[in-house]
DNA sequence: ATTATTTACTTTATCGTTAACGTAAATAAT
DNA sequence: ATTATTTACGTTAACGATAAAGTAAATAAT
């Protein structure tokens, strides 16, 4: 089957391949009638444009690549589809590289990607990543990138961030409000911005209240096959909290498991707050209270932050951070009981 | 900043262009010192080659596309890890589509990644994908098209499910086990393949076991928006079941929340299976027994299809069915109790 | 010693599209 | 009536890589 392309539409309607590429356009240099026949023609043998063709000529895929750790993720998952419902409006398509917390692999990649292939970056960081030479080269190959939810700060690069040091407050104060009087927070990314804003929010909110800061309760799960049995420890032993703070969802599971293993009743022995978007969370026994993260939300931002850098002015975006707010959603995992 | 091209290594060592892109493709033509001199040069100079018009000259891509319904799906989000999986070993790269369950969606996207872009696509359709004409289509462009998990059945094409009949049986068999009189089944996707070979297991199992299959015990929310006002009312009805397999995991939360807010005990009053892959099941009140699925080999099972065709041999893929057994785990929703 | 083959390249053409520039005919301006 | 401008196209070249075909020099075969 002969393949159609814009050389054959220019011979069977006696044009040269310009005034069709033009014409498909819309160009305004084509008659009115013209236009019509070579539209007319190119529906009829259902032509579409090589993009390659095109991308070479042009240097625009109207491709963009989001590079992030994990995608079995509700977070993560919410994020892509708001990517999503951005970069279909526009008419860009969206390349995804799993990094599976592997800094290496992460590195891999942007080298992968970086000629041609797409024409921005969204990226949320690994775990591990220390450096951000491997990032700051894209920027250098005039690939813009937009950072969102796992960000390093120091990079002069836009960013789309939750208010993790508010909520972490917000959340903290809560459990204050229920009566704790032992809070402990828990997390598995130390080296993460959004566990440190998260850290610190905790701290100022005990401050605050004037309670002393005890770092026996900051707990880091930093080996992922040793998280439940550190929890697990620290929920048996004599300085247990009364209430917690999951940094991130994946500790909702090693959480309630411990508890379940260990007798300690939610919320009477110890109430519960995790970061989550995990819709489960309500239906949970008892359902959980959670700081609900605004994921596809952070997506959209991001994805027009990134298209309109793409526009055609191509004024250098402003190095700015912009930070939309989650939100608590109180459910029996923190209610009040009387002791 | 100069853009380095194979050109620029080119005059840089005095050799022609050929030369160079023959030497970083190891070519026996070339010698051994001159590789050499190219390869050290194109790492010094960080060169990579251009995606656009290197897919241009040879008709290739290294790109596959994933299109599907919904990705915030525990099921889809590991089959995409099982597809990435394969993909990365390959140096292939994947574009992902969702259609959001919208069948004109679908359409677009499919006649959008048409042209050039892609040398395979990954597909389980829409829950109201009727025709496959959209498909078809691709195949007749030379793109080779793997199935998974929501397949058509009539369609000339590899596809990778899980077992979808056998798996229900099995489920059904245990509820009768576990002393069920009135076992229910319920799906949201009343047309897709899958649900109809859940429910023919569902009543194969039955009349296996010499039980009337009552038409009534087969729910069908098809409309979103009133899914959980069908269950509860199910519930709620003097011939409630006893039972219940709930044909996709997007059923578990109303499911759960009809016993609650009817005041039905899981799994006192009600015992319930899921179509599930979803890891809170081991922490939901009562632990929910599921059947779970192999998303992350049916991922990657499809994936190999796909890559394997697009080799150079070419063989016309079989028409073939690759079927991947679900497992069933047996927890506390599904306890036997004495009434 | 002559021819055949191998080695290690080079030249040319092309993938499909579009940017840049060119041009004949029609229309408008003076 | 002459020049200027506009309209509606066409020609050429190029994006960067590679397939196909060509070639001089070195080596092997007879």
């Amino acid at each position: 089957m002969e393949n159609i392309t814009i050389k054959v539409l220019a011979s069977r309607l006696n044009l040269s391949a310009t005034t069709i590429s033009k014409a498909l356009k819309d160009s305004y240099e084509i008659s009115e009638p013209t236009k019509q026949r070579v539209r007319a023609l190119a529906a009829e043998l259902n032509y579409t444009p090589n993009t390659y063709a095109r991308s070479l000529r042009t240097r625009k895929s109207e491709t963009i690549a989001v590079v992030l750790p994990e995608i079995a993720d509700h977070f993560f998952a919410l994020v892509i589809n708001g990517i999503e419902s951005v970069v279909r409006e526009m008419g860009y398509h969206v390349l995804i590289y799993l990094t599976h917390e592997d800094y290496e692999r992460e590195k891999e990649i942007l080298q992968y990607i970086k000629n041609g292939r797409i024409d921005g970056l969204l990226i949320s960081i690994t775990k591990n990543t220390i450096t951000s030479d491997h990032i700051a080269q894209l920027e250098q190959e005039n690939i813009p990138v937009i950072f969102f939810d796992r960000i390093i700060e120091q990079l002069q690069v836009p960013k789309v961030v939750t208010n993790d040091f508010e909520s972490s407050y917000q959340a903290t104060e809560h459990l204050l409000n229920c009566g704790c009087k032992k809070i402990g927070v828990c997390t598995i990314f130390a080296d993460l911005e959004l566990s440190k804003q998260r850290i610190m929010g905790y701290k100022q909110a005990l401050k605050d209240n004037h309670i002393t800061i005890d770092v026996d309760q900051v707990l880091c799960c930093t080996e992922d096959d040793k998280t439940y049995d550190q929890i697990y420890h620290k929920l048996q032993s004599v300085n247990r909290p009364d209430g917690l703070i999951a940094i991130v969802d994946k500790l909702t599971l090693p959480i309630y498991q411990a508890c379940e293993n260990s007798g300690l009743r939610i919320p009477e022995d110890l109430k519960v707050i995790s970061f989550s978007n995990n819709p489960s969370a309500s239906i949970l026994n008892p359902s959980l209270t959670t700081i609900s993260q605004p994921a596809f939300l952070i997506g959209q931002a991001a994805a027009r932050l990134l298209i309109n850098s793409l526009g055609p002015k191509y004024e250098q975006v402003q190095q700015d951070i912009t930070i939309i707010p989650s939100e608590l959603i109180i459910r029996t995992s923190t209610s009040l009981t009387n002791r």
